[in-house]
DNA sequence: TCCTTAAAGCAACGAGTTTGCGTTAAGCGA
DNA sequence: TCGCTTAACGCAAACTCGTTGCTTTAAGGA
Protein backbone atom coordinates (compact mmCIF):
# COMPACT_ATOMS: atom_id res chain seq x y z
CA UNK A 1 0.00 0.00 0.00
CA UNK A 2 1.72 3.58 -0.94
CA UNK A 3 -1.55 5.82 0.10
CA UNK A 4 -1.31 6.39 3.74
CA UNK A 5 -5.02 6.45 4.58
CA UNK A 6 -6.41 4.26 7.30
CA UNK A 7 -4.06 5.33 10.26
CA UNK A 8 -6.94 6.03 12.53
CA UNK A 9 -8.73 8.81 10.78
CA UNK A 10 -9.00 11.05 14.16
CA UNK A 11 -6.45 12.16 16.67
CA UNK A 12 -2.64 12.13 16.65
CA UNK A 13 -1.93 9.90 13.70
CA UNK A 14 -4.49 12.44 11.77
CA UNK A 15 -2.70 15.48 12.98
CA UNK A 16 0.64 14.16 12.39
CA UNK A 17 0.09 12.87 8.49
CA UNK A 18 -1.37 16.47 8.30
CA UNK A 19 1.30 18.25 9.73
CA UNK A 20 3.80 16.32 7.77
CA UNK A 21 2.27 16.92 4.54
CA UNK A 22 2.33 20.43 4.94
CA UNK A 23 5.59 20.26 5.97
CA UNK A 24 6.51 19.18 2.83
CA UNK A 25 4.62 21.31 0.80
CA UNK A 26 5.82 24.77 2.46
CA UNK A 27 9.28 23.25 2.43
CA UNK A 28 8.94 22.86 -1.67
CA UNK A 29 8.31 26.18 -1.80
CA UNK A 30 10.96 27.95 0.27
CA UNK A 31 13.76 25.79 -0.14
CA UNK A 32 12.78 23.77 -3.87
CA UNK A 33 12.31 19.94 -4.10
CA UNK A 34 16.05 19.32 -3.92
CA UNK A 35 16.95 20.73 -0.43
CA UNK A 36 13.76 18.01 0.96
CA UNK A 37 15.38 15.82 3.46
CA UNK A 38 13.22 13.56 5.96
CA UNK A 39 14.98 15.03 8.89
CA UNK A 40 14.00 18.50 7.49
CA UNK A 41 10.40 17.94 7.08
CA UNK A 42 10.06 16.28 10.36
CA UNK A 43 11.36 18.91 11.99
CA UNK A 44 9.24 21.79 10.77
CA UNK A 45 6.18 19.17 11.02
CA UNK A 46 7.49 18.98 14.89
CA UNK A 47 7.58 15.23 14.73
CA UNK A 48 10.57 12.58 15.17
CA UNK A 49 12.47 11.69 11.99
CA UNK A 50 11.80 8.55 13.06
CA UNK A 51 8.24 9.09 12.89
CA UNK A 52 8.06 9.54 9.52
CA UNK A 53 10.39 6.84 8.27
CA UNK A 54 7.87 4.48 10.29
CA UNK A 55 5.13 6.06 8.46
CA UNK A 56 6.72 6.53 5.41
CA UNK A 57 9.73 4.23 4.67
CA UNK A 58 11.34 6.70 2.59
CA UNK A 59 11.57 10.36 1.75
CA UNK A 60 10.00 9.25 -2.17
CA UNK A 61 6.94 7.61 -0.34
CA UNK A 62 6.42 10.75 1.22
CA UNK A 63 6.36 12.83 -1.76
CA UNK A 64 4.30 10.29 -3.62
CA UNK A 65 1.63 10.69 -0.96
CA UNK A 66 1.94 14.55 -1.44
CA UNK A 67 2.61 14.30 -5.11
CA UNK A 68 -0.84 12.27 -5.49
CA UNK A 69 -2.61 14.33 -3.07
CA UNK A 70 -1.94 17.53 -5.11
CA UNK A 71 -2.95 15.86 -8.39
CA UNK A 72 -6.19 15.43 -7.74
CA UNK A 73 -8.55 17.28 -9.78
CA UNK A 74 -10.60 19.77 -7.26
CA UNK A 75 -13.76 20.63 -9.39
CA UNK A 76 -15.45 18.99 -12.12
CA UNK A 77 -14.78 19.51 -15.34
CA UNK A 78 -16.29 22.79 -16.99
CA UNK A 79 -19.55 22.73 -19.37
CA UNK A 80 -19.46 24.48 -22.64
CA UNK A 81 -22.22 22.93 -24.24
CA UNK A 82 -20.53 20.08 -26.90
CA UNK A 83 -18.35 17.57 -26.66
CA UNK A 84 -15.42 19.34 -28.02
CA UNK A 85 -15.53 22.40 -26.35
CA UNK A 86 -15.25 20.61 -23.33
CA UNK A 87 -12.66 18.21 -24.29
CA UNK A 88 -10.26 21.19 -25.70
CA UNK A 89 -11.00 23.15 -22.61
CA UNK A 90 -9.94 20.43 -20.35
CA UNK A 91 -7.16 18.90 -22.52
CA UNK A 92 -5.94 22.19 -22.73
CA UNK A 93 -5.87 23.03 -18.80
CA UNK A 94 -4.30 19.47 -17.53
CA UNK A 95 -1.80 20.47 -20.18
CA UNK A 96 -1.01 23.53 -18.48
CA UNK A 97 -0.97 22.70 -15.00
CA UNK A 98 0.70 19.44 -15.91
CA UNK A 99 3.64 20.54 -17.93
CA UNK A 100 4.64 23.48 -15.78
CA UNK A 101 7.77 22.65 -13.83
CA UNK A 102 5.47 21.90 -10.34
CA UNK A 103 3.25 19.95 -12.31
CA UNK A 104 6.13 17.40 -13.68
CA UNK A 105 7.94 17.21 -10.36
CA UNK A 106 4.73 15.49 -9.03
CA UNK A 107 4.16 13.51 -11.56
CA UNK A 108 7.58 12.04 -11.27
CA UNK A 109 7.07 12.33 -7.75
CA UNK A 110 4.41 10.01 -7.60
CA UNK A 111 5.56 8.04 -10.63
CA UNK A 112 9.08 7.21 -8.55
CA UNK A 113 8.33 6.67 -4.62
CA UNK A 114 5.92 3.84 -6.08
CA UNK A 115 7.15 0.43 -6.23
CA UNK A 116 3.71 -1.70 -6.52
CA UNK A 117 2.03 1.18 -9.11
CA UNK A 118 -0.81 2.55 -6.86
CA UNK A 119 0.04 6.23 -6.86
CA UNK A 120 0.57 6.32 -10.64
CA UNK A 121 -2.76 4.29 -11.39
CA UNK A 122 -4.57 6.76 -9.00
CA UNK A 123 -3.25 9.90 -11.29
CA UNK A 124 -4.41 7.81 -14.23
CA UNK A 125 -7.95 7.37 -12.77
CA UNK A 126 -7.99 10.89 -12.16
CA UNK A 127 -7.77 11.92 -15.41
CA UNK A 128 -10.16 9.17 -16.63
CA UNK A 129 -12.62 10.29 -13.88
CA UNK A 130 -12.55 13.23 -15.70
CA UNK A 131 -12.85 12.40 -19.47
CA UNK A 132 -15.51 10.24 -17.90
CA UNK A 133 -17.90 12.85 -17.23
CA UNK A 134 -17.24 14.31 -20.20
CA UNK A 135 -18.27 12.11 -21.77
CA UNK A 136 -21.53 11.07 -20.34
CA UNK A 137 -22.64 14.25 -20.52
CA UNK A 138 -22.29 14.33 -24.01
CA UNK A 139 -24.03 10.96 -24.35
CA UNK A 140 -26.77 12.56 -22.02
CA UNK A 141 -26.63 15.36 -24.60
CA UNK A 142 -27.02 12.88 -27.48
CA UNK A 143 -24.23 13.28 -29.20
CA UNK A 144 -21.87 10.40 -30.62
CA UNK A 145 -18.80 9.40 -28.41
CA UNK A 146 -15.65 7.49 -28.25
CA UNK A 147 -15.24 5.82 -25.27
CA UNK A 148 -12.89 6.26 -22.02
CA UNK A 149 -10.24 4.43 -23.56
CA UNK A 150 -9.58 5.51 -27.32
CA UNK A 151 -10.20 9.29 -25.32
CA UNK A 152 -7.32 8.32 -23.15
CA UNK A 153 -5.25 6.53 -25.86
CA UNK A 154 -5.45 9.94 -27.97
CA UNK A 155 -5.38 12.68 -25.98
CA UNK A 156 -4.46 12.22 -22.65
CA UNK A 157 -1.31 9.40 -23.70
CA UNK A 158 0.18 11.97 -25.78
CA UNK A 159 -0.21 14.99 -23.57
CA UNK A 160 1.31 12.79 -20.94
CA UNK A 161 4.12 11.38 -22.71
CA UNK A 162 5.57 14.66 -24.39
CA UNK A 163 5.09 16.15 -20.81
CA UNK A 164 7.42 13.48 -19.66
CA UNK A 165 9.71 12.90 -22.21
CA UNK A 166 9.65 16.07 -24.58
CA UNK A 167 8.64 19.15 -22.74
CA UNK A 168 9.87 21.37 -25.22
CA UNK A 169 7.05 22.87 -27.68
CA UNK A 170 3.84 21.52 -26.10
CA UNK A 171 1.23 24.38 -26.33
CA UNK A 172 -2.34 24.75 -26.26
CA UNK A 173 -2.59 23.99 -30.31
CA UNK A 174 -1.04 20.81 -29.92
CA UNK A 175 -3.67 19.97 -27.39
CA UNK A 176 -6.82 21.07 -29.37
CA UNK A 177 -5.70 19.33 -32.93
CA UNK A 178 -4.98 16.06 -30.37
CA UNK A 179 -8.87 16.66 -29.54
CA UNK A 180 -9.47 17.66 -33.09
CA UNK A 181 -8.23 14.49 -34.04
CA UNK A 182 -10.35 12.06 -31.19
CA UNK A 183 -13.84 13.61 -32.14
CA UNK A 184 -15.81 12.66 -35.08
CA UNK A 185 -13.87 10.07 -35.01
CA UNK A 186 -15.95 6.24 -33.82
CA UNK A 187 -13.97 5.10 -30.74
CA UNK A 188 -11.85 2.43 -31.99
CA UNK A 189 -12.37 -0.10 -29.23
CA UNK A 190 -10.02 1.17 -26.67
CA UNK A 191 -8.31 -1.73 -25.32
CA UNK B 1 24.05 17.97 -19.16
CA UNK B 2 22.99 14.68 -17.63
CA UNK B 3 24.38 12.24 -19.95
CA UNK B 4 28.37 11.71 -19.15
CA UNK B 5 30.22 11.92 -22.45
CA UNK B 6 32.62 14.24 -23.45
CA UNK B 7 34.80 13.44 -20.18
CA UNK B 8 38.19 12.76 -22.15
CA UNK B 9 37.36 10.21 -23.92
CA UNK B 10 40.51 7.67 -23.81
CA UNK B 11 42.46 6.57 -20.86
CA UNK B 12 41.63 6.53 -17.49
CA UNK B 13 38.37 8.67 -17.18
CA UNK B 14 37.05 6.15 -19.93
CA UNK B 15 37.72 3.26 -18.29
CA UNK B 16 36.25 4.67 -14.76
CA UNK B 17 33.21 5.09 -16.62
CA UNK B 18 33.29 1.96 -18.44
CA UNK B 19 33.97 0.19 -15.27
CA UNK B 20 31.13 2.05 -13.12
CA UNK B 21 28.60 1.26 -15.48
CA UNK B 22 29.20 -2.46 -16.03
CA UNK B 23 28.76 -2.51 -12.40
CA UNK B 24 25.82 -1.18 -11.93
CA UNK B 25 24.48 -3.23 -14.72
CA UNK B 26 26.36 -6.46 -12.93
CA UNK B 27 25.18 -5.35 -9.12
CA UNK B 28 21.45 -5.25 -10.38
CA UNK B 29 21.42 -8.66 -11.66
CA UNK B 30 23.06 -9.59 -8.66
CA UNK B 31 21.27 -8.06 -5.70
CA UNK B 32 18.38 -5.85 -7.81
CA UNK B 33 17.55 -2.12 -8.12
CA UNK B 34 16.96 -1.88 -4.56
CA UNK B 35 20.21 -2.97 -2.74
CA UNK B 36 22.29 -0.75 -4.77
CA UNK B 37 24.20 2.19 -3.59
CA UNK B 38 27.29 4.61 -4.39
CA UNK B 39 29.69 2.87 -2.14
CA UNK B 40 28.60 -0.53 -3.14
CA UNK B 41 28.91 0.38 -7.04
CA UNK B 42 32.46 2.01 -6.41
CA UNK B 43 33.42 -0.95 -4.68
CA UNK B 44 32.61 -3.58 -7.46
CA UNK B 45 34.44 -0.92 -10.55
CA UNK B 46 37.49 -0.68 -8.30
CA UNK B 47 36.78 3.33 -7.17
CA UNK B 48 36.12 5.42 -4.49
CA UNK B 49 32.82 6.43 -3.87
CA UNK B 50 33.82 10.17 -3.93
CA UNK B 51 34.87 9.75 -7.59
CA UNK B 52 31.40 8.64 -8.68
CA UNK B 53 29.84 11.12 -6.41
CA UNK B 54 31.79 13.66 -8.21
CA UNK B 55 30.74 12.56 -11.90
CA UNK B 56 27.32 11.78 -11.23
CA UNK B 57 26.36 13.40 -8.15
CA UNK B 58 23.73 10.95 -7.13
CA UNK B 59 22.88 8.00 -7.43
CA UNK B 60 19.74 8.31 -9.63
CA UNK B 61 21.66 10.49 -11.73
CA UNK B 62 24.30 7.30 -12.28
CA UNK B 63 21.56 4.92 -12.97
CA UNK B 64 19.65 7.28 -15.29
CA UNK B 65 22.84 6.97 -17.55
CA UNK B 66 22.96 3.63 -17.19
CA UNK B 67 19.57 3.18 -17.91
CA UNK B 68 20.06 5.66 -21.39
CA UNK B 69 22.47 3.40 -22.50
CA UNK B 70 20.64 -0.11 -21.73
CA UNK B 71 17.10 1.49 -23.25
CA UNK B 72 19.12 2.32 -27.06
CA UNK B 73 17.67 -0.08 -29.41
CA UNK B 74 20.70 -2.41 -31.17
CA UNK B 75 19.88 -3.15 -34.08
CA UNK B 76 17.40 -1.81 -37.02
CA UNK B 77 13.82 -2.93 -37.05
CA UNK B 78 13.03 -5.99 -39.19
CA UNK B 79 11.80 -5.57 -42.57
CA UNK B 80 8.76 -7.57 -42.82
CA UNK B 81 7.28 -6.21 -46.19
CA UNK B 82 4.59 -3.72 -45.30
CA UNK B 83 4.25 -0.41 -43.17
CA UNK B 84 2.10 -2.37 -41.05
CA UNK B 85 3.75 -5.26 -40.62
CA UNK B 86 6.41 -3.58 -39.75
CA UNK B 87 5.34 -1.31 -36.97
CA UNK B 88 3.34 -4.47 -35.86
CA UNK B 89 6.55 -6.11 -34.86
CA UNK B 90 8.46 -3.21 -33.89
CA UNK B 91 5.33 -1.88 -31.18
CA UNK B 92 4.81 -5.63 -29.66
CA UNK B 93 8.72 -5.86 -29.20
CA UNK B 94 8.35 -2.68 -27.79
CA UNK B 95 5.74 -2.97 -25.85
CA UNK B 96 7.45 -6.61 -24.81
CA UNK B 97 10.92 -4.79 -23.62
CA UNK B 98 9.37 -2.04 -21.80
CA UNK B 99 6.93 -3.26 -19.91
CA UNK B 100 8.80 -6.21 -18.11
CA UNK B 101 9.88 -5.52 -14.81
CA UNK B 102 13.63 -4.38 -15.71
CA UNK B 103 11.88 -1.94 -18.60
CA UNK B 104 9.86 -0.33 -16.42
CA UNK B 105 12.84 0.07 -13.89
CA UNK B 106 14.57 1.28 -16.65
CA UNK B 107 12.35 3.71 -18.09
CA UNK B 108 11.64 4.96 -14.64
CA UNK B 109 15.47 5.15 -13.43
CA UNK B 110 15.72 7.32 -16.75
CA UNK B 111 13.20 9.79 -16.02
CA UNK B 112 14.10 9.95 -12.46
CA UNK B 113 18.01 11.39 -12.30
CA UNK B 114 17.23 13.89 -14.97
CA UNK B 115 16.51 17.32 -14.45
CA UNK B 116 16.81 18.50 -17.35
CA UNK B 117 14.95 16.06 -19.10
CA UNK B 118 17.86 15.35 -21.76
CA UNK B 119 17.42 12.02 -20.60
CA UNK B 120 14.30 11.38 -21.34
CA UNK B 121 14.35 13.26 -24.60
CA UNK B 122 17.00 11.03 -26.10
CA UNK B 123 14.56 7.72 -25.35
CA UNK B 124 12.17 9.37 -27.10
CA UNK B 125 14.59 9.90 -29.60
CA UNK B 126 15.58 6.49 -29.78
CA UNK B 127 12.00 5.21 -30.50
CA UNK B 128 11.24 8.36 -32.93
CA UNK B 129 14.62 7.24 -34.98
CA UNK B 130 13.16 3.38 -34.82
CA UNK B 131 9.89 4.35 -36.25
CA UNK B 132 11.25 6.70 -38.74
CA UNK B 133 13.35 3.98 -40.36
CA UNK B 134 10.48 1.61 -40.98
CA UNK B 135 8.43 4.91 -42.27
CA UNK B 136 10.73 5.88 -44.64
CA UNK B 137 11.06 2.55 -45.87
CA UNK B 138 7.45 2.49 -46.59
CA UNK B 139 7.78 5.43 -48.56
CA UNK B 140 10.30 3.81 -50.60
CA UNK B 141 7.70 1.09 -51.30
CA UNK B 142 5.27 3.47 -52.56
CA UNK B 143 3.13 3.26 -49.69
CA UNK B 144 1.21 5.88 -47.65
CA UNK B 145 2.64 6.97 -44.68
CA UNK B 146 1.21 8.78 -41.83
CA UNK B 147 4.53 11.11 -40.39
CA UNK B 148 6.36 10.27 -37.38
CA UNK B 149 4.92 12.47 -34.86
CA UNK B 150 1.32 10.76 -35.52
CA UNK B 151 3.00 7.53 -35.23
CA UNK B 152 4.46 8.79 -31.88
CA UNK B 153 1.24 9.88 -30.68
CA UNK B 154 -0.71 7.19 -31.63
CA UNK B 155 1.34 4.33 -30.85
CA UNK B 156 4.63 5.12 -28.54
CA UNK B 157 2.78 7.44 -26.50
CA UNK B 158 -0.19 5.05 -25.61
CA UNK B 159 2.11 2.36 -25.01
CA UNK B 160 4.45 4.27 -22.60
CA UNK B 161 1.52 6.09 -20.89
CA UNK B 162 -0.07 3.05 -20.54
CA UNK B 163 3.00 0.80 -19.22
CA UNK B 164 3.63 3.74 -16.54
CA UNK B 165 0.65 4.50 -15.51
CA UNK B 166 -1.23 1.14 -15.82
CA UNK B 167 1.16 -1.69 -16.45
CA UNK B 168 -1.60 -4.14 -15.68
CA UNK B 169 -3.70 -5.61 -19.00
CA UNK B 170 -1.24 -4.85 -21.46
CA UNK B 171 -0.59 -7.06 -23.95
CA UNK B 172 0.34 -7.40 -28.09
CA UNK B 173 -3.17 -7.52 -28.97
CA UNK B 174 -3.57 -3.60 -27.57
CA UNK B 175 -0.55 -2.96 -29.78
CA UNK B 176 -1.57 -4.48 -32.52
CA UNK B 177 -4.72 -2.11 -32.49
CA UNK B 178 -3.12 1.04 -31.83
CA UNK B 179 -0.87 0.14 -34.90
CA UNK B 180 -4.26 -0.85 -36.91
CA UNK B 181 -5.27 2.81 -35.78
CA UNK B 182 -2.92 4.40 -37.12
CA UNK B 183 -2.56 2.82 -40.68
CA UNK B 184 -5.24 3.18 -43.29
CA UNK B 185 -5.22 7.23 -41.61
CA UNK B 186 -3.56 10.04 -43.19
CA UNK B 187 -1.05 11.82 -40.99
CA UNK B 188 -3.19 14.66 -39.20
CA UNK B 189 -0.95 16.95 -38.70
CA UNK B 190 0.77 15.97 -35.22
CA UNK B 191 2.35 18.98 -34.01
C1' DT C 1 -12.51 4.31 34.29
C1' DC C 2 -9.27 0.92 33.05
C1' DC C 3 -7.05 -1.97 29.55
C1' DT C 4 -5.01 -2.89 25.25
C1' DT C 5 -2.26 -1.65 21.65
C1' DA C 6 -1.09 1.26 17.73
C1' DA C 7 1.69 5.09 17.06
C1' DA C 8 5.15 8.59 18.51
C1' DG C 9 9.43 9.94 20.96
C1' DC C 10 14.18 9.18 22.30
C1' DA C 11 18.81 7.81 21.61
C1' DA C 12 22.51 5.30 19.81
C1' DC C 13 24.49 2.99 16.05
C1' DG C 14 25.59 2.17 11.21
C1' DA C 15 25.69 3.56 6.47
C1' DG C 16 25.86 7.01 3.00
C1' DT C 17 27.42 11.58 1.57
C1' DT C 18 30.31 15.57 1.32
C1' DT C 19 34.67 18.02 1.16
C1' DG C 20 39.63 19.47 1.43
C1' DC C 21 43.91 18.14 -0.03
C1' DG C 22 47.48 15.47 -2.13
C1' DT C 23 48.46 12.51 -6.24
C1' DT C 24 48.00 10.73 -10.83
C1' DA C 25 47.82 10.86 -15.68
C1' DA C 26 45.53 12.97 -20.11
C1' DG C 27 46.22 16.32 -23.44
C1' DC C 28 49.18 19.61 -25.60
C1' DG C 29 52.81 22.56 -27.08
C1' DA C 30 57.75 23.20 -27.45
C1' DT D 1 60.26 13.10 -26.77
C1' DC D 2 59.91 15.85 -22.86
C1' DG D 3 57.82 18.82 -19.70
C1' DC D 4 53.80 21.67 -18.38
C1' DT D 5 49.01 22.36 -17.21
C1' DT D 6 44.95 20.83 -15.39
C1' DA D 7 41.09 17.70 -15.11
C1' DA D 8 40.12 13.66 -12.77
C1' DC D 9 41.02 10.29 -9.15
C1' DG D 10 42.27 8.51 -4.37
C1' DC D 11 42.33 9.10 0.53
C1' DA D 12 40.47 10.27 4.86
C1' DA D 13 37.88 12.93 8.08
C1' DA D 14 33.63 15.20 9.26
C1' DC D 15 28.98 15.29 8.76
C1' DT D 16 24.27 14.07 7.70
C1' DC D 17 20.89 10.74 6.88
C1' DG D 18 18.66 6.38 7.74
C1' DT D 19 17.76 2.47 10.99
C1' DT D 20 16.36 0.13 15.14
C1' DG D 21 15.42 -1.27 20.05
C1' DC D 22 13.22 0.47 23.86
C1' DT D 23 10.21 3.64 26.36
C1' DT D 24 6.27 6.60 26.60
C1' DT D 25 1.95 8.49 25.06
C1' DA D 26 -2.74 8.49 23.83
C1' DA D 27 -6.80 6.41 20.85
C1' DG D 28 -10.45 3.27 20.95
C1' DG D 29 -13.12 -0.11 23.26
C1' DA D 30 -14.83 -2.97 27.32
Amino acid sequence: MSSRQGVRPGGRSARVQASVHTAVRELMEDRGREALTVPLVAQRAGVTPSTVYRRWGTLQELLSDVAVERLRPDTEPEDHGDLRSDLTAWAEQFLDEMSSASGRAYIRDALLGDPDGDNAGQCSAYAAEQINVILARARDRGENTPDVETAMDRVVAPLMYRILFRPAGLDAAYARRLVAGLVGVRGTGGR
